[in-house]
Parts: structure tokens; sequence; C-alpha cells
DNA sequence: CAGAATCCAACCGGATACTG
DNA sequence: CAGTATCCGGTTGGATTCTG
């Protein structure tokens, strides 16, 4: 993981990294760092809830974006879906140990985030 | 940090959350989650890094981008800029004690990213 | 070197309405 | 209840050009 430092044909000196493209906290960033994924995974922790519930423990996000984000979650195998047939139809999402190993580092961020100033926003 | 739980005057059931609005993990999301700030922000660990160097290492992001985030980052005191007054000019960044308190969590992402299989992609 | 300025297509995401 | 469908304004962010 140190930077790879040279100088290119010019005599100019260039840096380089080890992590050449989306780098590992690109990358895991755009899994879970996307507007509402952290959250929602988050709000899984303690057990299965149910879509509208989720809606409201996430709140703000519209349920077109839960929708979304859970569609991705699923396809990832973050976040298993499940139907309950019963009248009307019951909905479960469920994290899965995968999505689980992701708890650990979540909980990091959100210790960090509660410790944060007041005068501390998202926008500049 | 449990959930609420009532029934409202329908005495229909609703959950809500401790964490109303921007729950922690979703403000902190807001902070460092953006595209390529943790990343910069990460590669500041080493010690002060040039514009450009910057923008190498991070790789895939326009100037435009690094700048935007920088001045993001230096706002919210998580990145310090100090120009040396050399012809030409060099611009340092060099990340805060309040940034590296940001490193922790940032670590635990990169090891649970770099653990993924390779079939999990940010799209779906 | 370290940006600032401008342009603009693409995507994001909220609001609203509708469905089985 | 658990979504889907559609609309659409706002934001994002890359490309490009210019500057002290």
């Amino acid at each position: 993981m140190r930077a790879r430092v040279e100088d290119d044909a010019q005599g100019r000196r260039q840096v380089y990294e080890a992590c050449f493209e989306p780098c590992a906290i690109e990358k895991g960033m755009r899994i879970i760092g996307g507007k509402w994924t952290g959250s929602i995974l988050w709000h899984l922790k303690d057990g299965p809830v149910r879509f509208n519930d989720l809606a409201r423990m996430v709140g703000g996000a519209s349920k077109k974006m839960i929708t979304e984000r859970l569609r991705q979650l699923e396809t990832q195998g973050l976040v298993r879906r499940e139907v309950m047939d019963t009248a009307p139809v019951s909905v479960h999402y469920e994290i899965t140990e995968f999505g689980r190993s992701a708890l650990g580092f979540l909980d990091e961020l959100r210790k960090w985030s509660e410790g944060l100033p007041q005068e501390i926003h998202a926008d500049g």
C-alpha cells in the first residue's frame, strides 16, 4: 500500500499508488457509501424489518429510494428479502451474514459521527 | 438507540427510531461517504501531499473534483491547506488531528472492501 | 504547478399517482 | 401493504480551456 514514486522521461517526479483505479476505500464507499444504503443496512441489525417500517426508520428517504437501495443490497447479498404469504402481503428484509460483516465499520462510523461537533455539516 | 413503537390514532402500528432525521450513520456518510472524499482523506494519512500528486494518487477523479472535495474537507477541519511560497507555487494538503480521527473507520472499511469477492460491484 | 471558469449531458432522487 | 410508473427539476461531475 505504499506509494510508488518515479520520474518520467522529462525527469519530472510522478507519484502513483498501489491502489489503482477504484482503490479499496473508494470501492467500499461505492457499495455502502451511497445515499441511504448504510443507514438501511444499519437498521436491519436487530432483526428482520418490514418494508414500511424500514421506510419510517430510515426517515427522509422516499419509498422509491428504499426500494432501489434494497434491491441493490439484495443482489449484492447483503440483504435477504422474504415474502410472507399473508393477506395483505408482508415482506421482511433481513440482513445476511455477509451484510453483518459490514456492521463493524458502520458502528465505527456511527461513533465517529456522534462525536462530531454541531457545526460540522455535510455541506461545506 | 432502540426503536420506538407506538400505535397511531387509527390503531395502526408505527415504528420510529431514536435516530431522527439524518441518523448518525447517514450524517457520517454525507461527510466522508461522498465520491472521492474518503479516498482523498485516506491518501493523506502518511503525511502532506501536493495537489497534483494527490490527484494522481486518487486516480480517476478530475482536478475539479479533487479541489471541491479538498475545500469541503478544509472547511470541515479535516484537512489543512498550506501554500509554500516557492516558484512555481507548491501547495501541501495535510490531514488534521480531527481528520485523523476518521482513519479508524476508513481502515475498517478498507479491510472489509479488500476481502470482498470479485463479483461484488458498486452497481447492482 | 495549482487551480478557476465554463459548458453541458447524465444521473439522481423527490413528488405524485396508481396497482395487485 | 409493498411496491411500480411516470414526470421532471436539480445536482453532479467529466471535458475542456484558460490563468498567475
